[in-house]
DNA sequence: CTTTTGACGCGTA
DNA sequence: CTACGCGCCAAAA
């Protein structure tokens, strides 16, 4: 059934998403990407950069596939993001990663 | 109207 | 390990 999937429930989906991410865990943009339907990891770029400064949605949560924070270095927020994730208790190594294989959100698998 | 400019990831060389 | 092309979208100039 063609039931249209306009960009913004795109971005609605990946917004709920990106909200599912647990406090002191984190989620790739391709992670996202792959969750959601007409979607790529750019989009979910798009998506978190078009947020509003006060929005809820925890896109510091959100870093790309090496661990690393993909906004532009020098910005405000690439510091806001960094600030933001080491308060949760998630730490970077010297080239300034995080180890995904540590702090990545397996989605709604629960370790036992 | 067109062009530019980004919070990306993957295949390929 | 690096470099490059491509897919894909929106807001601003």
């Amino acid at each position: 059934m063609g039931m249209k999937h306009n960009k913004s429930s795109v971005y609605k989906r990946i917004y709920e998403l990106v909200r599912r991410i647990p406090t002191g865990k984190v989620a790739t943009y391709g992670q996202i990407a792959h969750l959601v339907d007409k979607c790529n990891a750019r989009m979910v770029g798009y998506a978190m950069a078009s947020l509003p400064f006060d929005t809820d949605v925890p896109w510091h949560r959100v870093v790309n596939r090496k661990g690393e924070i993909s906004i532009r270095v020098g910005g405000q927020y690439s510091h806001e993001q960094h600030a933001l994730l080491t308060h949760e208790g998630i730490t970077f190594n010297a080239q300034k990663k995080i180890d995904l294989s540590k702090y990545r959100w397996l989605g709604e698998q629960e370790t036992i």
